[in-house]
RNA sequence: GCUACUAUGGCUCAGAUGGUAGAGCAGCUGAUUCGUAAUCAGCAGGUCGCCGGUUCGAGUCCGGCUAGUAGCUCCA
């Protein structure tokens, strides 16, 4: 009996049952070596895979992202395994592969810390030597549960069980004297591995839950050549010094105060000037998309969170003012601006004539968030949101969701950033009700809309689940940080649950009154976090229109201060953010440090530029561009603004 | 909130085993007047994050708090 196994192209025969590892082989010694894992008529399979029918295969190493995928899933077998036979008693949790390398969850008596790394790490090496053959076995539930009772792994129980209803036979993998409950799959021994480092070890809640028991995690990474891993732990390093926390700070753009407290950062003038621009910005095209500004209070009493079910909702994430057991009257700082721009509809009765009503606003929010989630300008506890509410008929509902997020991809590319953002569909978790308001028909048809339209602008995404707000479904545009870790930059959110609890309505053509449905969204995110992201993006030299200093004038000698001064107020007449370096300085010097400011232009100032009536401009990106009439200069920077050029 | 780490002049960092603070850069003063990433010299600057404890004596050891960093949880 022989199978006709399709490989890139070429079609071999094998006999029946030959696993895939044994058909790498027979390509060839390399490929087997390399080989992480298959892929069987597109679905990726572990290397045992006996394969018993004619079919498409590949070969998956290294190189590809499930090849990736199953490496580090074998590395985190061997982390898990020295840890073992440092700690006995460790139990053992989950242990998968992630985008950037692996981790294990590991139960240990006391929690690791930076020390415990180097000897985890030699363990591993160990083990590599020893090129343990991995081996694959099946066990039915109830004896898997047996084998994982008897090594007390009572996560492994836990596991076992929840998928012991389904009656499928429980698959393991074990290496010398270490075996793991895993579906894999898996490499065919430790030697395959090569280079791996443990990152870091932190604290980690058991299945994600802050109410579960905190275990240790351990981070790594692995690649098959030593190279591979110096370049990527240089290419982390380079990424850190982008670190727009550290950036922002060496720049100017914020600092934070001890005594000020958590989450409160305090904008220099070089990060108020580019929130000013960048909000101006928003505002005048907001403007021009029909959007009404709107100018709201920055707290309310309780009782609008009450009807908005912020206070049942949110109540934790607010800063309440005066003590609802005792006071009359509390108030609380506003964490949404939804509640207040509603009142702008309120304040009249409305037509469908009225509808689509835009209302936006550049708005100080504030959340108080728990104590360890701050974070330099991406997680604060006052933050100004480009935000805006939008009321309309279902039958613009789809239109207006498009031209919202036109503006979102308008925004992100004026940015630069649309190249790093991904799309979330954030949903409801119907597992988790009392977290969210309205029905399961509110929420199936909300979701059922945003799916529709997202579907329809063949918009890719990933679903969150859980991740909605508690009245309704979100478009997330998804960006991460140096460090990799995402965060939402911009969103946009249906909600037909609000109008009613406000008692939003409008008339409409046949005289009945209807609620409207309502599009939270943002144009360009909250400024401080956006910031944030750009300094990052561009190591701080943001494009020139978003400089807070666009030009320094460097006079070579102070017998030119003059000449230069001159130069100075021609630029700043014509609106350039320009200013002079007058100190006794070498012409180099000021250009080191005008050139460590991310300056985009420095123009030098010599005797042969007076005399000629031009400056000599030197650009932060590509050095010396030689000398140019002032006029000419002004004309280039300014059409650099315009566009907004990156 | 949880786990780990960190906190010394404006910035970056030294200060084994506890004996009363040191450098570079920045700043100030003077000299230098210079052609595309650091001119030279001098001066000044710190109750070592805060509070408490141990000790004859604490930057150093212990506890608490505050803030910062990474991760978890939570979220724009």
């Amino acid at each position: 009996m022989s199978v006709k196994v399709s490989l890139k192209g070429d079609i071999k025969e094998f006999d029946k049952g030959t696993s895939v590892a044994e058909i790498a082989k027979s390509i060839g010694a390399g490929l087997y070596k390399a080989a992480c894992a298959g892929k069987v008529n597109g679905n990726v399979v572990d290397l045992r895979t006996p394969i018993t029918e004619d079919c498409q295969l590949e070969i998956l190493t290294f190189s590809e992202e499930e090849g990736k995928k199953a490496y580090w899933h074998t590395a985190s077998h061997v982390l898990a395994q020295a840890v073992k036979r440092l700690f006995p008693e460790a139990k053992l949790a989950i242990g998968p592969a992630i985008d950037n390398g692996f981790y294990y969850d590991i139960d240990l008596s006391r929690p690791l810390t930076q020390e415990d790394m180097p000897k985890i790490e030699a363990e591993i090496k160990k083990i590599i030597k020893e090129g343990l053959s991995i081996e694959r076995f099946e066990l039915p539930a109830n004896e898997a549960m047996e084998l994982m009772k008897e090594q007390n792994q009572t996560y492994k129980v836990e596991l076992i069980a929840e998928h012991a209803s389904n009656g499928e036979a429980i698959s393991f993998y074990k290496q010398g004297e270490f075996t793991d409950l895993c579906a894999g799959p898996h490499l065919m021994s430790t030697a395959n591995l090569k280079a791996i480092r443990l990152t870091s070890a932190t604290a980690a809640y058991w299945r994600g839950d802050a109410k579960n028991k905190a275990l240790q995690r351990i981070y790594g990474i692995a690649f098959p050549k030593t190279s591979e891993l110096e370049e990527y732990l240089e290419r982390i390093e380079e990424a850190k010094k982008r670190d727009h926390n550290l950036l922002g700070r060496q720049l100017g753009y914020f600092t934070t105060v001890d005594y000020i407290g958590q989450g409160l950062p305090i904008l220099l003038p070089n990060g108020a000037r580019v929130i000013q621009l960048l909000s101006r910005f928003v505002e005048d095209e907001e403007q021009r998309r029909g959007w009404q500004l709107t100018k709201t209070p920055y707290m309310a009493k309780s009782d609008l969170y009450k009807i908005s079910g912020h206070w049942d909702h949110y109540q934790d994430g607010m800063f309440v003012l005066g003590n609802p057991e005792k006071d009359d009257e509390v108030f609380a700082l506003r964490p949404m601006t939804c509640p207040f721009q509603y009142q702008a509809y309120l304040s009249k009765p409305r037509s469908y004539r009225d509808l689509p009503l835009r209302y936006n606003e550049t708005s100080t929010l504030f959340r108080n968030e728990a104590s360890g989630e701050m974070h330099g300008l991406i997680r604060v506890r006052q933050f100004t949101l480009s935000e805006g509410h939008l009321m309309c008929t279902p039958q613009q509902l789809e239109d207006e969701f498009k031209n919202c997020l036109d503006l979102v991809i308008y925004m992100l590319n004026t940015l630069g950033l649309y190249e790093d953002v991904s799309y979330r569909f954030s949903q409801w978790d119907p597992e988790n009700r009392e977290k969210y308001i309205g029905t399961q028909e509110q929420w199936n048809e909300a979701q059922g809309t945003m799916e529709r339209i997202l579907k329809d602008l063949d918009i890719p995404y990933v679903i969150g689940v859980g991740e909605a707000a508690f009245y309704g479904p979100k478009l997330d545009v998804q960006i991460k940080n140096v460090h990799g870790k995402e965060d939402t930059l911009i969103t946009i959110q249906i909600d037909q649950m609000l109008a009613e609890k406000f008692g939003m309505e409008y008339v409409d053509a046949d005289g009945t009154k209807k609620h409207p449905y309502i599009i939270h969204r943002s144009s360009i995110g909250c400024y401080e976090r956006t910031l944030a992201l750009l300094l990052e993006k561009y190591a701080g030299a943001l494009p020139t229109w978003l400089m807070p200093e666009q030009v320094r004038v460097l006079p070579i000698s102070d017998r030119l201060i003059d000449q230069a001064k001159k130069v100075e107020a021609k630029l700043s007449i014509s609106g350039v953010r320009v200013t002079c370096d007058t100190r006794s300085e070498k012409i180099g010097y000021k250009i080191r440090e005008a050139q460590l400011e991310k300056i985009p232009y420095m123009l030098v100032i010599g005797d042969k530029e007076v005399e000629e009536g031009t400056v000599s401009v030197r650009s932060r990106k590509d050095g010396d561009l030689g000398s140019m009439l002032v006029a000419e200069f002004l004309a280039k920077i300014q059409q650099e603004i315009v566009t907004k050029a990156k």
